[in-house]
DNA sequence: GCCAAACGATGACACCTGTAATCGTAATAA
DNA sequence: TTATTACGATTACAGGTGTCATCGTTTGGC
């Protein structure tokens, strides 16, 4: 459950985390579009994500349902403190200088990121 | 330039970026505490980085001198936009809420915030 | 001048990843 | 009931990655 996701591999699970569960034909319908995958690859990625336990999947007659196995919040978390750590030595203000720095905050960030802030505080 | 930079090789460029220029065995030397490479491993993670363009070198007798040809700058820039762009949707206040969420932010980090948000302002 | 040490270049190899195709079987349509 | 279709399982295969070893050559020590 701690396995490494692949790019692609996040791509099926971006759709599992919209809607859920699906098919194997469903999540290769919804992952298409963008990817342009058959459905060979969909289900080839199906069967990663079981092996890793990433997703689960519970028989519907004679096909699969597929759903996450891992939450969102959970992995997004986890992939932003990779980044945080290896990058930044583990410092949250270089991060967002250098996303500022990147592309410009809008005021509604700024204006966010005061009232996350102040959230914080005790 | 623009090529993908794997895990291992990540490491070489901060010991480059750290210093510079160092000979193949300098690199090894002090990458090798930590990820216990041998020399082999150094010098074909070198050869991969100069094809890929993200080091140079110089020939220095017999050997040759390397040094980063990517600024670090540009690398974590570059990355941690992909981060976001891949995981928030290009949002930068759901990272910090997350990052907040996850590794307490010291009073510290949110003074420092606070002032780099200051400074952002018009 | 010769031998060992040191280099870069090249080769190796298993595992991961992206991207399928094929196989065997079960269900469905006719 | 048989032919087709729809599935999952298995296999494939090239390119990237992590990790080294070997080859051929230069050079520094003696």
């Amino acid at each position: 459950m701690a396995e490494r996701i692949s790019e692609a591999e996040h791509a099926v699970m971006e759709v599992l985390w919209e809607e859920q569960p699906l098919t194997a034909a469903e999540v290769a319908e919804r992952a298409s579009p963008e990817r342009g995958w058959s459905v060979h690859t969909v289900k080839t990625l199906l069967s990663r994500l079981l092996a890793k336990g990433a997703i689960a999947h519970e028989a519907d007659g004679r096909r699969f349902l597929y759903r996450p196995a891992i939450e969102r919040e959970a992995y997004v978390g986890r992939e932003s403190e990779k980044l945080v750590d290896k990058l930044f030595g583990g410092r949250v203000t270089p991060l967002i200088a250098h996303l500022a720095e990147r592309r410009s905050l809008s005021p509604e960030d700024i204006a966010e990121l005061e009232a996350l802030l102040k959230e914080l505080k005790p």
